[in-house]
DNA sequence: GTAGAGAATCTTC
DNA sequence: TTCTGACAGATTCGG
DNA sequence: CCGAATCTGTCAGAAGAAGATTCTCTAC
């Protein structure tokens, strides 16, 4: 069998990453897989895609950067190596998996000797890739697009189908492996099945009613967008199984979901796509709380009267039928047939703007997140982020100042463009942290922001350039979270600047009372826990 | 030897 | 989770 | 009518928050 050197696969790393063209990337891929042994496709393809393991997968590998920063710094000088016989892609993967199955006592240490043992016996460029393919980052320009690209111009087969084989299986690996030993039948043959979960279909996000009904047709599904947690239910007679959206089992931790499943739904095959939320008192929980819930081993008290409820939205397979490529209403005609109506969600269909607006609104103050809007004569896309999803939910802006900024990574290691954003405390007279952001920026403004904010650099700690606070911006966010983090106490959740307020003055930004107020204001909608 | 604190990592959004 | 930018293909514009 | 300019869809990559679990370390 043919064995490839783990230094053939860094060297295209390299390549890739100094080649800008996406159509040469991917001939570059087709060229390098087609040279695999059929053993060794799985292992390339995950280390290639910063991807060690599959999503399903029950381990991790645990190695952080704080142990690879420890491993590096006891590295042994390269020059003072033996042994020199290059290592090959089976043997580099073989020993990441042994670092990912090593658990319980003396486990850290395990693992931070089978990593030095690895990174011994590699060369400082391949030690590079290693290490990024550990962290889920190559930055090589490729991710799952360009490879299902490669794997259909491998196979002959349109990237159609290939995408379609991609969707039933949960790991890019495995799917070039079906392609490179099966060829194009094996991608045909992919399908959903239970007990196999798939990767749900995502949104896109789209910032208002009028905008959902332009982009999806005249006449629109709504449904309630509820905060919590996605997920995909498995049910075969008497036998559940509860997946979240990165596929990993959680049916232990949730008893009572299996048992409002097995109670609220009659059929005797069903896979459905749902949204799990905590209720107490008939309000909904904050998501920072549901957190605390979620697959929890034991509960505390407090806990003990969180409702876990779900709300289905979607069927993906009924008695032995797969129901991705039938039409959204079609669907939505058998989950109502099928699920009791208190565990649908909530939704309407119209055309109606207005109708629309107050049904958002209903959302909201119901204590959800917003809206999802669908097009009614849209397919399952798994795994895909399609434009026939769209979902609506409500920003809040306010002003904050710019305290402190970091320098960035990668394309952006030019600019300090991850800022700490603080209020003002007018009872202490001072700024306080609630939240730090990276987003929102264009190239150009990074690039002035770089400026501007070097000039106002008043002292520096390990990563952080702090500023005199002169920068305000405007930013949007979702949520006012509690934070046992920052001293403000509070954090903002997705936090994005919308604005450089050139007009505005640090005393003008929002206050810490202020900011309290809106927290509070939550609670009117959601639940609150004695926390 | 063990309890509890702390660090690191992972997972959800 | 959100956001911006690059590439590639499609479409429109100007002479 | 044809090449250039502009638009559009898709992909990649930049990083945020909290909370739970697991393992390690420290104090007794």
């Amino acid at each position: 069998m043919h064995r490839t050197l783990f230094n053939d696969l860094v060297e295209l790393c390299r390549i890739l990453e100094r080649t800008r063209s996406r159509t040469e990337k991917i001939a570059l891929l087709v060229r390098f897989l087609d040279k695999l042994g059929e053993d060794e496709v799985i292992p390339a393809v995950r280390i290639l895609s910063g991807k060690l393991l599959p999503e399903y997968s029950s381990r991790s590998l645990e190695v952080g950067i704080t142990l690879i920063r420890r491993v590096l710094r006891t590295l042994p000088d390269r020059g003072l190596i033996l042994e020199h016989r290059p290592m090959t892609i089976l043997e580099v993967y073989e020993l990441l998996n042994r670092i990912a199955k090593a658990c319980g006592e003396g486990s850290r240490k395990r693992k931070e000797r089978l990593l030095t043992a690895l990174l011994t016996r590699l060369s400082n460029t391949e030690r590079e890739y290693v290490l990024r393919s550990i962290f889920g980052e190559m930055r090589i320009g490729v991710s799952t697009g360009l490879l299902l690209e490669a794997i259909a111009r491998l196979t002959g087969s349109s990237i159609e189908c290939v995408k379609r084989a991609y969707m039933y299986t949960p790991d890019i690996g495995e799917l070039a492996s079906i392609a490179k030993i099966n060829g194009i039948d094996g991608l045909r043959r992919t399908t959903l099945s239970l007990f196999r979960p798939i990767r749900p279909m995502l949104a896109e996000i789209c910032y208002s009613i009028r905008e959902a009904l332009r982009e999806l047709g005249s006449i629109v599904a709504f449904e309630y967008k509820y905060d919590g947690v996605r997920i995909q239910v498995h049910k075969k007679n008497k036998k559940v199984r509860i997946y979240t959206r990165r596929l990993s089992d959680i049916t232990e931790g949730i008893p009572e979901l299996v048992e409002i499943v097995l109670d609220n739904i009659k059929c005797d095959e069903i896979i459905l796509d749902g949204e799990l939320v905590g209720y107490i008192d008939n309000k909904p929980v904050r998501f920072q709380d549901l957190m605390r819930r979620f697959r929890r081993e034991k509960l505390s008290k407090d806990l003990g009267s969180m409702n876990l409820l779900p709300y289905f939205f979607d069927v993906l397979y009924y008695n032995g039928r797969v129901l991705t490529d039938i039409s959204y209403e079609n669907r939505w005609g058998i989950l109502e047939k099928v699920v009791d109506e208190g565990i649908l969600a909530n939704r309407i269909v119209t055309k109606d703007m207005n109708a629309a607006k107050d049904f958002l609104k209903r959302a909201e103050e119901e204590g959800h997140e917003g809206l999802m809007a669908k097009r009614l004569d849209s397919i399952y896309t798994p795994g895909v982020r399609a434009k026939t999803w769209l979902k609506i939910k409500k920003a809040i802006t306010i002003d904050l100042v710019i305290v402190g900024a970091e320098w960035g990574h990668g394309r952006r290691s030019r600019w300090l463009s991850n800022y700490y954003l603080a209020v003002w405390n007018d009872s202490n007279d001072e700024f306080l942290v609630v939240g730090k952001t990276f987003k929102g920026l264009t190239d150009e403004e990074f690039e002035e922001m770089t400026k501007r904010l070097l000039k106002l650099k008043v002292g520096e700690t390990e990563r952080v350039i702090w500023v005199k606070p002169k920068i305000v911006v405007e930013v949007a966010f979702n949520e006012v979270q509690r934070s046992p983090k920052y001293k403000s106490g509070y954090a903002l959740r997705f936090a994005r600047i919308t604005r450089i307020r050139y007009d505005k003055s640090p005393e003008e930004v929002t206050t810490l009372r202020e900011l309290g107020r809106i927290y509070e204001e939550q609670f009117k909608r959601k639940a609150r826990l004695n926390k």
